[in-house]
RNA sequence: GUGGUCGUAGCUCAGCUGGUAGAGCACAGGAUUGUGGCUCCUGCGGUCGCGGGUUCGAUCCCCGUCGAUCACCCCA
């Protein structure tokens, strides 16, 4: 008895049929055409790195539980990349003399973490990744970062009613950790993190956490004024160049006119280590799908770990899988048709099929897509073929057309057809292109 | 890693307190050999996830296991 093999694809990962790549197409080309708008140019990397690239900026324990790492042959330690920010930090570093600042660079690397799959997490995803290098004026990078994060979510037809970015500032945290909390620099992120959780937390449990990490009723009564006061706190503290810069950001978001995007909400902490300066997560509104669905900052140190030359950073990585379930949650998800738009139908005769292909040919040289059938057989069958791949049109060459040097066009929508000469057949078929543009 | 839910035809699922299975869709053929959709007819299709237990008898109850999924933990 033959055991046959699973068709299920790997654990977290997924299959894309033509039809669901066709919307993956659509997804990943309207990222393309929006962050190119703003003037980013598209890179890659590989999709193994040395592990040791990631070891820098995360803990070993995610390193060993969540990296996909082997040897190769040679011994060397490799990973899949879990992400894409130190391949590009690497990049970046590499020829940093030679490359004209500020750099604005994007790509859409897929990228595997070995973790238990759930919604909106899998271990295969793809997630559109954009940075500016290297800018001589760091706020209006992040400013520029900001505004081509809320474009992208408007560019798939999402508003304010969908989504809202919430955005802070990592050294307002930690001068509110040190100079008014007077907490060393090693508990700062602790306390991050249970900022972070703040929102998915009663009050009662958040301040037991903090008790936890030490710290007492007047702290926490500072902390929670820094949490809930916001504008007014900042500006009470307006003092401290962290707060004043995130003011002024805010005013700058509302001069654009988009500040209704935006929340400052100084519980947006985010896990890495590495971010330095405006932190954010876009989240989405939508009381069923109430998540973070990306996020990104500044983060100035990382090209450190390559080259002596330190270039400030800002980016932000957005994920396929979050992004779908955005947009089929807000009914903005697309599919679309397949692109052939002729289906040669094909009889018998060896004479008849090539000239059927002959014409075939002619027309893809001007540009349209043309499928052959490959069953010359029953014509009812290749009608049927054709209806069933969404293909509109169907020409049919028999040998009544051929000595009449006619071909015949059935229209599938409308149950119409009409014999034309080729070049009336070109004529057609250009005049109905232009119409449905 | 912890917990909940679910595994029945290719897919979506039904199957009563236990009596060895059904629908829709899909697929194949035909009504219709130069014309698709609609309709009708016929057919194919199942170790009821796997292993064990209880029982005269298990898709159904119990235990285990594997898988899927959701939530949590962790975290881009």
């Amino acid at each position: 008895m033959a055991e046959f093999l699973s068709t299920k694809p790997y654990k977290g990962s997924r299959d894309f049929y033509p039809e669901e790549m066709r919307s993956r197409e659509w997804m990943f080309s309207t990222m393309s055409r929006v962050v190119e708008s703003f003037g980013f140019e598209r890179y890659d990397a590989p999709l193994i790195e040395p592990l040791e690239i990631y070891l820098r900026k995360t803990s070993e324990e995610i390193v060993n539980q969540q990296i996909y790492s082997f040897l190769d042959r040679g011994e060397r330690k490799v990973a899949i990349r879990p992400e894409m920010t130190p391949s590009v930090a690497r990049m970046v570093a590499r020829r940093f003399s030679e490359l004209v600042k500020p750099l604005r660079w994007y790509s859409i690397p897929n990228l595997w973490r070995y973790e238990q799959p759930s919604r909106g997490r899998l271990r295969e995803h793809w997630q559109l990744n954009c940075d500016i290098f290297g800018a001589q004026d760091e706020f209006l990078a992040d400013i520029e970062i900001l505004l081509l994060a809320i474009n992208l979510l408007k560019a798939f037809g999402a508003n304010q009613e969908h989504f809202r970015l919430k955005l802070s500032h990592r050294q307002i945290l930690n001068q509110v950790l040190y100079e008014l909390l007077s907490l060393p620099p090693e508990s700062w992120l602790p306390i991050g993190r249970i900022i972070d959780k703040k929102d998915k937390i009663t009050v009662a449990e958040f301040e037991d956490l903090l008790q936890k990490e030490g710290l007492d009723r007047e702290q926490i009564k500072t902390l929670f004024s820094y949490l809930e006061e916001k504008e007014d706190f900042l500006e009470r503290h307006a003092q401290w160049s962290s707060a004043h810069y995130l003011l002024r950001i805010l005013k700058f978001l509302e001069d654009m006119g988009v500040r209704p995007y935006i929340d400052y909400d100084p519980a947006i902490v985010r896990g890495f280590d590495y971010y330095t300066g405006i932190v954010f997560e876009v989240y989405d509104r939508h009381p069923e799908n109430r998540r973070s669905l990306f996020g990104g900052g500044r983060y100035d140190e990382l090209t450190g770990a390559f080259s002596k030359e330190k270039v400030n950073a800002v980016g932000f990585g957005m994920g396929d899988v979050t992004l779908e379930d955005f947009l089929k949650t807000h009914g903005l998800w697309q599919t679309f048709p397949r692109k052939t738009e002729l289906f040669m139908a094909l009889f018998g005769e060896e004479e008849l099929i090539v000239h059927s292909q002959k014409l075939a040919q002619k027309l893809r040289d001007h540009g349209f897509c043309v499928e052959m059938s490959l069953n010359s057989a029953r014509l009812g069958r290749q009608f049927e073929e054709a209806h069933r791949k969404e293909i509109p049109l169907v020409l049919v060459i028999g040998s009544e057309e051929y000595k009449a040097g006619l071909v015949l066009v059935k229209d599938l929508n409308t149950g119409e057809q009409r014999r034309f000469s080729e070049e009336e057949l070109l004529r057609y078929l250009k005049e109905r292109q232009k119409n449905l543009k």
